[in-house]
DNA sequence: CTGAAAGCGCTAACAG
DNA sequence: CTGTTAGCGCTTTCAG
């Protein structure tokens, strides 16, 4: 590996003269020594070792993106986000999957403050732990005693800046579509208590339920983890109990999408005889046949403006924290319940929202 | 931040012997002593610099998996693989997406480099284009001559270790299969020309065709990105020429789905009209309706294998490059061509393969 | 404008 | 078994 050292060598000019021109540093240097020293390196096929800089600047530029799972489709797009607007300051994205393990995203928080990283995107909710919660505070104030970032992309109990989506009024405000469309009895698929962003979605749904006089039967809510499986599991429990639901609300898309496997094998039809909606509006939830109706999710803005939060920060800008809008997509997953206009629903067919 | 020095002053002994406590190394040091050092490391809170490590010597233990899109379902796999892998030793994984950029994707062979990154996974196939073949050329060298391992993980024109599929097997595989299935008139969804992956794929639906009496027709081809986008135009370009086809290969899933789309708004039943079959088996395949038939691609083990390949190169063993099998999944998108057992075709329902 | 020198935090000979 | 001494390759005062 050519180092500055032999650039300089070549050039016939001091080690900290090459830096001053190779980094991107505004000290003054003459043209002509400039240009000598531009010819070596590209002569010599310089390349900086950015780990030295590093060590040397204390900057890394290395953001790290802590994921509950970077094949989830919701936590892919938040990352491609985040590459796009990291991309563009030069900086690199270093990724980990937590599985929703708090030990495990403790872990990788440190992992991530051992390696100098200068911030830390929190994509996913944060979890219920009391361990987690006190290694989070401690492990943050650590980073930013050290000048680090960190930024949440969604709800959490630690404090930190926050650029994320107003979960609770998505919530309520789906659930409302429901109740409008005449829905009177709608299940809840809650995700995985540990999540914070369960809790918040489902805390929207009961108040929404509340405000609109139906009420909030706890009988209707059935947990699951954020998964298709998860899902599916959860309405044949909610199905089996409960035999005069017509509408299903699902925490997130994936367990919707699960809804409606489970609704397939049981040969009822959506919308005609129970409608789904889901959360997030990932992109394979068009392609689902119905196509479901959700909450649409600025995800990848998410990753973009979190970055961009985060190089504010970085520069000691003071930052505050954001709400992006949402918006409810309206396919064919969810229609009137059934029996609701006297058309025989089984064979009611919904035409909207075709995925093209 | 605390140093190996400060530890080494409340412990009583010298950095040296510190670093041969805190750093796996398997130095001879007296339990006594290494107790004290482990003492004071917990006391302070010692937390190791992973830079200065990696500076001294020289390697990084950070993996850089090169994709071209990690909001893709596939890549998302593929990186899920790779970081199960690299998690249980020790290392870190850096995700850049190139879009199919050859000079980004130079860019940030460049940067890796300039990171010291121990290992890059190329997870895409390569692109079709005379400098980026020149700059990975080099910067192979570049990285073995460093000792630092580069592996492939689909088809690539540089040759280096590799691990993956016979994409060409595969897709004459399933172009057979629908031959079987009595189609003769089979378009492909072919991917972008300067993809290798695509050039592979579209190779084994020509060799199979020609193998089965049947023959090529370039009339039959037509070409998009592998997006659903790209699929959904191409194949509107297929049907408005072709009112004959009945069978339909997409280049990968993402196509196919593009695809579905396009017949649904045609009002053109799957199979029953025209059948389709994808490549890769992502996840969101599953919930269309119906469900897609595929070739299923082992992502996460090529992701898992592929760093585990690139550590063997690491440790200096020989590795010899392997191809991992694939498997035709049949669900319901395919069926026999219309008209082929005198039943309506239209109304024709495939049950087979539910998601579920 | 340029150079010398110190140092980022760790590891790796080499002595002892 | 432990300490001393040099760096790894870059940046950054501080002189000049």
């Amino acid at each position: 590996m050519v180092s500055m050292q032999q650039v300089a060598e070549l050039a016939g000019v001091s080690p900290a003269t090459v830096s001053r021109v190779l980094s991107d540093s505004t000290y003054p240097v003459r043209e002509a020594t400039r240009d000598r020293v531009l010819d070596a390196a590209r002569e010599l096929g310089f390349r900086p070792n950015l780990l030295a800089r590093a060590l040397a600047t204390s900057r890394t530029s290395i953001v790290a993106v802590i994921v509950h799972d970077i094949s989830d489709p919701y936590f892919g797009e938040i990352v491609r986000g985040v590459e796009d607007a990291a991309q563009e300051h030069g900086f690199q994205v270093l990724v980990s999957s937590s599985d929703r393990d708090p030990q495990r995203e403790l872990e990788i928080l440190e992992l991530m403050l051992a390696y100098n990283v200068d911030a830390v995107l929190f994509s996913g909710g944060s979890l219920k732990d009391e361990a987690y919660e006190r290694g989070c505070r401690r492990l943050f104030s650590d980073l930013s005693a050290r000048g680090r970032a960190v930024v949440h992309l969604g709800p959490h109990t630690v404090k930190a800046p926050r650029i994320a989506v107003d979960n609770e009024a998505a919530a309520a405000a789906m659930t409302a579509y429901l109740a409008e469309l005449g829905h009177r009895r709608i299940g809840l698929l809650d995700g995985p208590p540990r999540l914070s962003t369960a809790g918040v979605r489902a805390a929207g749904y009961r108040r929404a339920l509340e405000e609109s006089g139906i009420g909030y039967d706890p009988a209707l809510v059935a947990c699951g983890e954020f998964t298709s499986e998860g899902g599916r599991a959860a309405t044949a429990a909610l199905l089996d109990a409960h035999d005069d639901l017509t509408a299903i609300f699902a925490s997130n898309d994936l367990m919707a999408l699960g809804a409606m496997s489970e609704l397939r094998a049981r040969r009822m039809h959506v919308p005609a005889a129970v409608s789904i909606a889901g959360f997030d509006d990932v992109q394979a939830v068009q392609y689902a046949w119905p196509p479901l109706t959700t909450v649409a999710v600025p995800m990848r803005r998410l990753g973009q403006l979190g970055f961009e939060m985060a190089l504010r920060i970085l520069d000691g800008v003071r930052v505050r924290s954001r709400t992006l809008p949402t918006e409810l997509v309206i396919r064919g997953s969810t229609g009137p319940p059934r029996g609701a206009d006297g058309s025989t629903p089984t064979f009611e067919r919904s035409t909207a929202g075709d995925a093209t």
